[in-house]
DNA sequence: CGAGAAATTAACCCGTTGGATAAATACTGT
DNA sequence: ACAGTATTTATCCAACGGGTTAATTTCTCG
């Protein structure tokens, strides 16, 4: 029997709402910061009414922690999938600079909101609870390659594991979340598929030959001079 | 004869109020970035009032790339006097990278400015005329350094000076503009003097290893492992 | 010294924006 | 089927913020 089915004006979804919620602010903080940001567009493009976000997370603050802490749980969860240990150490580094690398291509929204949260001076980070609760095992996993590889004669010397991590991240992060500005300036587009494969070439040919002592043949290679000479200025 | 001399409720100044404003605009621009910025505190600290940044500059805009115009124009002055032509290609690296370095510790804003500009996808730096004509021989002054160390001998392989900029002053960059978050999710203070003094060391130790092949003392290293036990996390 | 230009102040305008209130609609268990 | 609750929509509003208008004061130069 044809029972004419009566045509909602809207079905509930309260987990898919808040999940589309959460996105969307995420690509907006991303892309306009935090006081950039508009409380009404992540409601659209969430497809949803501005009240719904108040309803399910909070005030736009709130809801910013909440992508920012989602953010971070989201490179943690990768991070551990690692597992550097059965690699010999310089193959390990390479894997960390290859992983750190396409992670930050990958999720150029996560560059975006470390900045802003930088820009805040960490103000919510510091709030939050949950991140520094975080507890990743991610250095100490650098560490253990580092002396592996002191041991095995691969590398030269005990580097610092927190300041090698902070190298390696710091020539991605750098190249990636500054690309704008140094592409003007350097009058190149730094974003296309040569000059990011360069790129990886260059900072694991860097790093390795600090460690290891032995160069690589990538390290050097200068584009030819050519392509170059137009707008040349650096930062 | 006693002329009361009046007094005036307030004195002409154009070309000293036009620099208290950009000063003023350059702080709060790198406080709050673009959108965060706000024009009456920027009236309010530059002791003007609002209308007066219109009348000199224009809005906000107008504003803002102006001091990001001026901010460009002294790191390339400051580069200029840097002369690394005379010094032996190890230790003109090592200058370079310690200008570097010690220019971001001296200007938190620009690091602060060139992130906002980045956000904005330099959006404004490609409307400037002005930076573009700003060429500057810096990136032919590294490349001459780098030849010079290849015949020399005291370099291993002729790097893309290009590449050797973005990766030094990424490894400055990050670490600085990044501070704050990362000084909490590490759980201690990479501001601090002697933090510093390891961070510049080790940046030294890396790239001339890599350039040079041979290691220096400084490069490992590491920490007490009592130090930073407590809260070791990435990023 | 006085008129016109330059610099500065004071007050206002109006669209935007974060946030709040109240009403409507869809579910759920009984 | 229906009462009660969870979820969503529809409006509203007060503060804010960039920008403007108009009047006021100081300076300059003939």
């Amino acid at each position: 029997m044809a029972k004419a089915k009566r045509v909602l004006k809207w079905q509930r979804d309260p987990e898919g709402m808040r999940i589309r919620i959460l996105e969307a602010a995420k690509q907006e903080f991303s892309a306009h910061g935090l006081a950039g940001a508009r409380v009404d567009r992540i409601a659209a493009n969430a497809g949803a009414n501005k009240r719904m976000l108040y309803y399910h997370v909070g005030n736009k603050e709130d809801l910013y922690l909440e992508v920012l802490e989602g953010a971070y749980e989201q490179i943690r969860a990768e991070e551990r999938t690692l597992d550097l240990e059965h690699l010999d150490p310089p193959k390990a580094i390479e894997r960390l600079i290859d992983f750190t690398w396409n992670y930050f291509i990958r999720n150029p929204e996560f560059l975006a909101l470390l900045n802003t949260e930088n820009l805040a001076k960490a103000r919510h980070l510091k709030r939050s609870t949950k991140v520094k609760s975080m507890h990743s095992p991610f250095v100490e996993m650098i560490r253990t390659v580092v002396n592996r590889g002191v041991e095995s004669g691969d590398f030269r010397v005990a580097v610092d594991p927190v300041q090698l991590y902070i190298s390696i991240a710091g020539l991605c992060f750098f190249y990636l979340s500054n690309s704008a500005t140094l592409s003007v300036i350097f009058g190149r587009d730094l974003l296309k598929k040569e000059a990011r494969d360069e790129r990886l070439a260059h900072m694991v040919a860097l790093v390795l030959a600090a460690l290891t002592g032995k160069s690589t043949a990538d390290f050097g290679k200068p584009k030819p001079a050519g392509l170059r000479a137009a707008a040349i200025q650096p930062v």
